[in-house]
RNA sequence: CGGGGUGUAGCGCAGCCUGGUAGCGCGCUCGCUUUGGGAGCGAGAGGCCCCGGAUUCAAAUUCCGGCACCCCGACCA
């Protein structure tokens, strides 16, 4: 059966992740280009990602609101260098009602602009301030070369956008939102990101400053994973966002703007694989536990079934599933679902009626250790404490993969040597705009960031040889 | 937009050169035997061969013209 089984990621990473994608359950490919259709298994994924965000947005103060879809063109055009960013990859109606429209509207890449423009009818005075919201949007960025989750012409994602009186409460917010990023990465999907700041060139356009929060795939290559921005005055210059301040003063507001999309699904698949598929992380996997009963005979399934009805019981509170297809031998349904990634698979079969156990096999450690006979006693506890460890050695295990592909390099050779080998180079960078494009033509790599955990001493630059401040983070990247 | 490639069953493909009954694997349906690491046998269902034109007694196959998609280069959460 050699075309259920996905090509082992060692073998061809980027035919890996195409496959798995589909092959799991995550994603169909529909007809419109650029474009797939999320399935319910992705799409739980998805609910999984949203639903820990949502909680971190709630408890920081923040609110969910809803933006139109359409944004007039004229709104894009308002802020210099954010129409220049988007204007390429914008999809826009011109027509509609079988009339050309008067002013063409364009399909939101993000919401800057329409925000913008509600938030300076919204804020008066000083009292209106911060100004939090959230929204979960789908968005339309016409991309040229697309893959399914990293690159879609449409995505889901979710977007913040505050509104604060002071520079200081401004940056305090991009980073708390960077912070929370990076904790939902860390602590619920098992990533371990760098946070930083981008460069000029990796910049969002119409931002101050733009942060990041970078993970390391299975290929090690880089994915910006999270963005936070401080936007600084100027989309409150654009859309004139202003408030009176209590010296009855007119101010321009200080704006951030944050988001993560529905690429952080293909974070997860990529920067935990392996060669037999995806390897969910307990806590957002749409399924922790997978019951897979074993019966011969007529007289035998129904003591096993009893026992499945009972031990799903008693895993209350555990996104459980019960796998009764009965076309499927056992032996099928353990690589089924080791392709699709659920964390704990649980066996049960006339013996462990017999003897009062269950089979507990773990995704993450494939081999016979990973697979235990434990007590039908106290099986909550079990598989609840079995969820907690395997998310730890998740952790662990990405952790020591991307720290061992990190490299300090002293002179650009040395840096074309890390990238050119497919790791993450660490190099003290002082150098120009022009110097970060070389690099990237000449080696295909870019700045990834400037990582907020930086070594004490100084160095000097990895291009221009002057004293330099800060280390850079230079990789390739989806 | 430049270069290369592909459109045939739900999916992956062969057939095309040399025109003549549309095939293979997987999947799907039914039956029997199986089931603790990808089961076996048997019987079935399923086609606008991308679209339009031309040549021909006859076109998946040859010719002309479209369209779509994929891969490689410049943009990107």
């Amino acid at each position: 059966m050699a075309s259920q089984a996905v090509t082992p990621q060692s073998e061809d990473f980027s035919a890996w992740y195409n496959e798995i994608v589909y092959k799991a359950d995550l994603a169909a490919p529909s007809p419109v280009r650029g474009c797939i259709i999320i399935k319910p298994y992705g799409y739980e994924l998805w609910e999984g990602i949203r639903g820990g965000l949502d909680r971190r947005f709630k408890e920081t103060g923040h609110q969910n609101a809803y933006f139109p879809l359409f944004i007039p063109e004229s709104y894009l055009k308002r802020e210099a260098e954010h129409v220049e960013g988007f204007s390429p990859e914008l999809a826009v109606v011109t027509h509609a009602g079988g009339k050309q429209l008067e002013e063409a509207l364009v399909v939101r890449p993000t919401s800057e602009t329409i925000i913008g423009e509600a938030f300076s009818e919204w804020i008066q005075s000083y009292r209106d301030l911060p100004l939090l919201i959230n929204q979960w949007a789908n968005v339309v960025r016409w991309e040229l070369r697309t893959r399914p989750f990293l690159r879609t012409t449409e995505f889901l994602w979710q977007e913040g956008h505050t509104a604060h009186a002071t520079e200081a409460d401004a940056e305090a917010e991009t980073i708390q939102m960077l912070n929370i990023y990076a904790d939902f990465a860390i602590n619920e999907a098992a990533i371990p990101v760098i946070r930083g700041r981008k460069s000029n060139i990796e910049r969002f356009a119409g931002a101050l400053r733009t942060y990041t929060i970078e993970a390391m795939m299975g290929d090690k290559k880089a994915l910006q994973s999270g963005t936070s921005h401080n936007l600084g005055q100027n989309f409150a210059k654009a859309f004139n966002i202003q408030y009176l301040d209590e010296g009855n003063e007119r101010q321009f507001c200080w704006t951030t703007s944050w988001g993560l999309s529905t690429r952080m699904i293909g974070a997860i698949v990529m920067a935990h694989g392996d060669d037999k598929g995806l390897r969910l992380p307990p806590r957002l996997a749409p399924y922790q536990v997978v019951i897979v009963p074993i019966f011969r005979k007529e007289e035998e399934k129904a003591g096993v079934m009893e026992a499945v009805a009972r031990i799903k019981a008693e895993l209350a509170g555990i996104r459980v599933h019960v796998d009764v297809r009965e076309g499927q031998s056992p032996g099928f349904k353990f690589n089924d679902w080791e392709m699709r990634g659920v964390p704990i698979r649980l066996e049960i079969g006339p013996k462990d009626v017999q003897n009062n156990t269950v089979a507990l096999a773990r995704r993450d450690v494939l081999d016979k250790s990973g697979k235990q006979f434990v007590s039908q006693d106290g099986i909550a506890t079990a598989v609840g404490d079995l969820l907690n460890d395997i998310h730890a050695s998740m952790l662990r295990q990405a952790t020591e993969f991307r720290d061992s592909n990190i490299h300090d390099v002293k002179s650009y050779d040395e840096l074309r040597q890390v990238v050119e080998a497919g790791g993450w180079a660490r190099a003290w960078w002082a150098a120009s705009d022009a110097d970060e494009r070389r690099v990237k033509e000449e080696t295909g790599a870019t700045i990834r960031c400037f990582p907020f955990d930086q070594p004490q001493e100084k160095g000097v630059c990895v291009m221009t040889g002057a004293a330099a401040q800060e280390v850079a983070l230079i990789s390739k990247a989806y």
